[in-house]
DNA sequence: GTTCATTACGGATTCCGTAAGGATG
DNA sequence: CATCCTTACGGAATCCGTAATGAAC
């Protein structure tokens, strides 16, 4: 059994059991996966893939388990490359991050800036995708860290740490009808269609949620993935906008009002979730402190070593997180 | 990387930094190794070993840690080996499990029957050892299972589960004064020289704590490991045996009157130990149901997917054990 | 007929053993 | 000087690429 089959039929299984494809992806040839899949399924006396004549259908029962334990040691094997790394060039290495749009244009800015002052020899790679996306791709090892307010908890292997709560406005045009209105309330703005994040996005369960509980069934004229997007369409007229607070800036957003929503809608939590198993580098630490100062090195590893969601809520149910505005 | 080299690393930690003796342990060649190990810690920029001159004196840090996680991969590729052995050959396989004398030769024999009548195709091997002998072994993999009483709780990364409570007896030849002693108490049986087993052995802890509380300091005129020994001792009137109460039979132990002392000292519960991150086979849930009814396929997956001690014996707070006498 | 996996084969690399060399205590 | 690790070297096995073959849709 070698590492480089475990890679082999763990690539397989993440890319539809197309072995081409696979081949491609992990720049070797086509021959050769097949080949080391032929010989490792030799050795254990058993298939791993079930096959229609010569096409893999299937993995076996037995296959998926031996998949899901090669995903594990290739994680720990990686997390070994990565303490050597520690060792060698402290400071030095890379940080990818998976993050939605909200995320990467309001609330990372200023945390990315002093990052990079910080530790100039770590380089960033940022990516974009929804919340699910975020999540599995953290899940599956393809990055260190991801960023989102929803979809983290749906895989269990990943450890989430509250970073901050944040609120809701409204945005409308100026002299809009409803800037006029005091004491705002939910059925007030369900009277206007809605433009606001496509649904598993940024807090969108927690905006559903709210109409929801008064019998609301507001008219959601568009939604979009991305604040800026959603304020272009609010300055075409097109309807209210309800966005996280932090997206508006007096400053460049100057025909638009924002209304405070927080009284609306509940609160959100941004997340950041990590794979239990990850051998976290010291400058993670650094960059999860930085975007959420209350994440100290020991509770972050307390959190990793804790296996179980509720065991990590209970750490986490005492400390008051910050509130961004 | 390869996986070669992560065993080598491996098993030269657990032979004193000694790659010659490693090689005889593993039957490879000692400068194979040797090799091996300057290439792993190449690719790695690490150093692994410590070294003075020619020879191994310790772990780096890194080497510390990435060591530990080799034997996770080890212990995870032994796994989906006995996944594909699951699929291939079901009811076939061996099952080694290290105890102590008094559970070998007492509590075992009737389980170990009936397994082999059950399960012909299974290979037994049993193993003795101290309790941190045993533990040490199922810890580090060598084995499947331990059972004990003692000391499991020691290594982090086995889960406990109880099996069965025993009370423990006096023995002392026929005619001993103690025999005609109505309501036996502990300052009874302090007068007397002590003949049990030796310290850290089957519930030895409970004994010295009972005498502790009651402020008494018994003489241990002697200890040893085996039951067997120990009768044969009280028989030559040397001291008072106290023995777990299954190793006395009034057939074979004719000689010898067996005087209740489970009113003195504390129930003892016998366990099982398994490493948390084995994969078990169909047989080993089979052989842990028999010796211990209650430990059902579902109990057992359960606890073995709680990391925590702590939930662990949450689980099985509720749950009767079978009393053994 | 296109897509896709297997088989065949050859060159480069790697692995692992024996034998010799050099450091340590 | 006995123990122990490293270096040197050669044969065997493995790995991986290209090219050809054949099954599935």
């Amino acid at each position: 059994m070698k590492l480089q089959q475990l890679r082999y039929i763990w690539e397989v299984s993440k890319n539809n059991l197309n072995v081409s494809a696979t081949a491609e992806t992990i720049y070797t040839s086509q021959p050769g996966i097949s080949k080391q899949i032929r010989i490792l399924e030799e050795e254990l006396g058993i298939p791993i893939f079930a096959r229609n004549g010569k096409h893999l259908t299937n993995m076996t029962p037995a296959g998926e388990k031996i998949i899901a334990i090669s995903g594990e040691i290739l994680m720990q094997a990686k997390n070994i490359k990565n303490i050597a790394r520690e060792y060698r060039d402290e400071g030095k290495g890379s940080l990818s991050i998976a993050t939605t749009h909200t995320q990467a244009r309001y609330a990372l800015p200023p945390v990315i800036k002093s990052f990079m002052e910080d530790l100039p020899d770590v380089s960033l790679d940022l990516q974009q995708g929804t919340p699910v996306q975020i999540s599995e791709m953290v899940s599956q090892g393809k990055v260190d860290l991801a960023i989102a307010t929803e979809a983290i908890e749906l895989f269990d292997n990943l450890v989430m740490l509250p970073c901050y709560s944040w609120d809701r406005c409204l945005l409308v045009p100026k002299g809009h009808p409803l800037v006029a209105v005091k004491d705002l309330t939910l059925s007030d703005v369900a009277d206007h269609p809605l433009i606001t994040y496509v649904f598993g996005f940024t807090g969108r369960s927690k905006l559903d949620e709210a109409f929801e509980n008064e019998g609301l069934k507001p008219e959601v004229a568009l939604t979009a993935v991305d604040a800026d997007v959603i304020k272009t369409y609010v300055r075409l007229g097109l309807g209210v906008g309800i966005v996280a607070r932090m997206a508006y800036d007096e400053q460049t957003d100057q025909g638009l009002v924002a209304l405070d929503a927080s009284h609306l809608f509940g609160r959100s939590v941004t997340k950041i979730g990590i794979r239990k198993d990850t051998f976290l580098r010291g400058y993670m630490y650094e960059f999860i402190c930085l975007f959420a100062p209350h994440l100290s090195k020991e509770l972050i590893d307390e959190a990793m070593k804790l296996k179980q969601r509720s065991a990590i809520n209970e750490l986490f149910k005492d400390i008051k997180l910050p509130h961004i505005n």
